[in-house]
DNA sequence: AGGCAGGCTTTTA
DNA sequence: TAAAAGCCTGCC
């Protein structure tokens, strides 16, 4: 079906931005998007129009939601004032057209806690991997196979030596460890949904091998709480450098998540800025 | 109690 | 060789 879109949105940028491990350029103008059971081929055919492969029915039931249509991003970047934070604006100009991504919680808990002391392409080899190993196999509208993300079941009565070969490291036993609090329902991921984002957090860090940053990752990309935070290596380099006297979170209240995308992506391709 | 150094698998640049 | 969307453990 064909798309028009007046609202930020810009695939490349959205890709780039770190918040998603399983899309593949499949030519310069297309991606190919793999979410929960299914997978969609999106193309950029520009003046804001977009090619999708599903109809309108699983448009408005599955990639509608996915890709956060509701919101509209150019009024949340209303809220930053190009006077009073310049170094946020500039940063927002830059990368307008990221939106956050309304993911599966599961999975966000499972690649964030892979992402820790990693490097993007290095954790989208071991998604792809922990997706070949233990998910199901199924097929798209081009009749290519693609494997939809494991569950809590197969991860956690996994065998110690093929999860190995996911090539997780030190962090395989953290994988295992959510897993298995999922399975059991030690904890309930879509509860969280309703909780308040400081639950969410103290909930998420009783799991092994989930800190401050992963946990709000999660709530960010899993749970789409807009207001969540994640202080990486990137970002404390940020608000040391530009943010000395402290950053405005309270201000920018409901929407730090969304900002702190921008920020990320913008000094991640701009590191001198 | 709370803060901090050291270690950790593997990949990427 | 160092750094990478960090966290755990042990020590003080």
């Amino acid at each position: 079906m064909l798309l028009h879109l007046s609202d930020d949105f810009n695939l490349e940028k959205i890709k780039d931005s770190g918040q998603c491990f399983r899309w593949e350029k499949t030519d310069d103008h297309t991606y190919r998007i793999v979410h929960e059971n299914s997978c969609l081929y999106i193309s950029d055919l520009g003046n804001d129009q977009y090619d999708l492969d599903c109809t309108e029915t699983e448009f408005y039931s599955v990639w509608e939601n996915y890709f956060d249509l509701h919101e509209n991003y150019q009024n949340i970047r209303k809220k930053i004032n190009p006077e009073t934070d310049s170094f946020l604006w500039t940063a927002s100009e830059s990368q307008k057209g990221i939106r956050i991504l309304r993911q599966n919680p599961w999975e966000m808990l499972i690649t964030f806690i892979i992402s820790q002391n990693r490097n993007i392409p290095a954790i989208q080899k071991s998604v792809k991997l922990l997706s070949e190993t233990y998910g199901t196999p199924a097929q798209d509208s081009r009749g290519l196979k693609y494997f939809i993300f494991p569950s809590p079941e197969a991860i956690a009565l996994s065998d110690e030596e093929s999860l190995n070969q996911c090539r997780l490291g030190y962090r395989a036993k953290y994988v295992r460890s959510a897993a298995e609090a999922v399975y059991s329902q030690k904890i309930d991921l879509d509860s969280l949904y309703q909780k308040k984002e400081q639950e969410v957090i103290k909930e998420l860090t009783k799991l092994y091998g989930i800190g401050p940053k992963v946990a709000n990752c999660i709530s960010l990309f899993g749970l789409h709480h807009t207001d969540a935070f994640p202080k990486d290596v990137w970002i404390n380099r940020i608000l040391e450098k530009k943010y000395p006297d402290g950053y405005p979170f309270s201000q920018y209240s409901p929407y730090n998540g969304i900002f702190q995308q921008y920020l990320f992506a913008y000094y991640r391709s701009h590191p001198d800025a």
